[in-house]
DNA sequence: GCTAAATAGTTTAAAGTTAAACTAAATTAG
DNA sequence: CTAATTTAGTTTAACTTTAAACTATTTAGC
């Protein structure tokens, strides 16, 4: 074996260590990130119910349930699960689409824009800290970085 | 207001919505991640199980359920049943500790030992090709300034 | 046009998690 | 030494998620 095999089987290896770190720290960031948002909701919202709320503010005014399912990398099953809980809280509305017997339009409501708003309010001081105990270059190296490895997996997706 | 705290105001509005981002990528990562290294795991071993083996081959040879809850983040619920699962495989023996009556001692059994290696070995194709999307230098950098967030949340548990 | 295949959403069953209640054992205080 | 508190682990109930089965609608193929 060549010098140059033998470095690039380290290297192999190396690489394989940090991957596996990395998503080890991933899971462990995201447990605990997700609990102390949770708890930082107001109106006993869930990390899914928000991110629904934010996605409208965000991206569009509406979607079908299974649009929203594709963008929170979710099944159909819990969109389902959640979009109840939304409406019941009176977040969301969920029409029957008219262009599409089998499809249904989802929209915000006001109180669902305030809500979200509100969220954000509640959910800053969380992270305040973790925003101050990190450098703002770090940051911006990072979310990039983070940026690309989501799209490696979700593009590639089984 | 002066010109240097409008500054601040507008920093501190771009790290929290980078702190948001960095936060919702990484969500993302740990769900797609989570569910592709399970899907290459064998004996119908979960992320979990794998975890518990894991620790023992890296941290210690032995350890109290209570050990293992912290070392997890899990509440000891969870280990219960994660030890449960273990313990049928005949991966780990769970026994009395000898010398505290209401503490058990948990410990690898060579099968456990070499379950886990074949899972790594089984999970390594999985993220092979994300090790390759990503240059060694953006892992050399992500890895630490993870582990450092980690920490942060860790230390500042609620 | 009519049948077959694909698509949208809901439901269900299995699995896993948390928080809280519970049992048993060890420690602390008086 | 005894009673109260704390600690370790299990159990339970509520909840969430996935995958698969199911219903209903739309699109394609012939």
């Amino acid at each position: 074996m060549s010098k140059s095999m033998e470095q690039e089987k380290a290297d192999a290896n190396v690489s394989g260590e940090l991957v596996f770190r990395l998503f080890n720290e991933i899971g462990i960031i995201a447990q605990l990130s997700t609990t102390r948002f949770e708890r930082s909701l107001p109106h006993g919202m869930s990390k899914p119910q928000f991110s629904i709320l934010n996605w409208f503010c965000r991206v569009d005014d509406q979607a079908s349930p299974g649009r929203l399912a594709q963008a929170m990398e979710v099944t159909k099953g819990a969109i389902t699960n959640s979009l109840k809980k939304l409406e019941a809280k009176n977040f969301i509305t969920v029409s029957p689409d008219e262009n599409s017997g089998r499809q249904k339009v989802v929209r915000l409501t006001p109180e669902g824009r305030r809500a979200r708003d509100e969220a954000i309010l509640c959910a800053r001081p969380a992270f305040e800290q973790i925003s101050q105990s990190l450098s703002a270059e770090a940051l911006i190296t990072l979310v990039p970085e983070l940026e690309k490895i989501r799209k490696v997996l979700d593009e590639s997706r089984i």
